[in-house]
DNA sequence: AGCAATGTTCATGG
DNA sequence: GCCATGAACATTGC
């Protein structure tokens, strides 16, 4: 559940369940997943309330009790589901998260990207070189237009591995990258000192609105599961261009056409999103 | 069999 | 320092 929209849906959800609920033990079935070592890990946390779930970015932000909070990261595939005490677990639950009132939070991975760190609360980022250096969140009051014009202003880079820089804007992922510049009709491979100041504010504002919207659709979701918990999320409806390669462009008719940019797909309307002028040497690909 | 998958980080070379 | 590229992490599914 990776994007900032998936993020802050989890969230959400983990508020409502266990927002108050108190941790009994712990059990860390991969250890290399967790921070301190697992031994450190479960004996700090016996006994701590979870007080309140933030979100930075990706990132989740558990606080406990006693000015503790675990900084949980996602990456590709990891989910949290609150189940009843002794529920069978999968081979891909690495954390047993065991509540005070018999229900147990688990942290399930299949690919164990994920990652969960312990630090005294108000230590995240200097423990976190990438919390220390995130990006304004994508609202309207943090994403300005002139900072906007700030950073696009001064970098030679091209727009799409620019979205998923997390040290420039927060919370973007490679769906609602592609998204967001299809909405604004600007082709990945624009370098971003290129655009116009049109450009950048129907981007900032495509950017805020989009994020938005996903979030109110309780985010996307890919690669098809069914867990037993939480919302599924039906955004993935609301895309245009994202896993629609060979389909026609909703404003166009124009076929999606999908690349490789910075070792990502990536998704577009070549007539939509015509190449800059400038911009050669990708005519390659498939 | 081979490759790509909602992400981040490190290493290398220009 | 900036930028691009490739690999690594680990597993599954097309």
């Amino acid at each position: 559940m990776p994007e900032l929209p998936e993020v802050e849906t989890v969230r959400r959800g983990l508020t409502q369940l266990v927002q108050g609920a108190t941790i009994d033990h712990v059990e860390v079935l991969y250890p290399k997943m967790v921070t301190p070592d697992a031994e450190v890990f479960t004996a700090e946390l016996i006994g701590r309330k979870i007080e309140k779930i933030d979100r930075r970015g990706k990132y989740l932000l558990f606080r406990f009790s006693g000015d503790l909070t675990m900084i949980s990261h996602l990456r590709m595939e990891g989910k949290y589901d609150v189940q009843p005490e002794g529920s069978p677990v999968t081979k891909h639950t690495h954390v047993i998260f065991h509540l005070t009132d018999q229900r147990e939070l688990r942290y399930t991975d299949t690919r164990k990207f994920g990652r969960m760190r312990l630090v005294p609360t108000g230590t995240e980022a200097a423990a976190l070189p990438s919390l220390a250096k995130m990006g304004p969140e994508p609202t309207e009051q943090t994403l300005t237009l002139a900072y906007m014009r700030q950073i696009f202003g001064k970098s030679h880079k091209i727009i799409k591995p620019f979205l998923l820089d997390q040290s420039r804007i927060a919370g973007l992922g490679n769906i609602y990258a592609d998204e967001v510049l299809w909405l604004s009709k600007i082709n990945p491979l624009t370098p971003v000192d290129t655009l116009t100041e049109e450009q950048l504010e129907t981007l900032r504002q495509n950017i805020i609105q989009e994020i938005q919207k996903a979030i109110a659709g309780h985010g996307t979701t890919v690669h098809s599961f069914s867990t037993a918990f939480g919302d599924a999320g039906h955004f993935q409806n609301d895309l245009h261009v994202y896993g629609h390669e060979g389909e026609p462009c909703e404003r166009c008719g124009t076929e999606i056409v999908k690349i490789k940019v910075a070792q990502r797909g990536t998704h577009f309307c070549p007539h939509c999103q015509p190449l800059p002028p400038d911009a050669q040497g990708v005519l390659d690909n498939d």
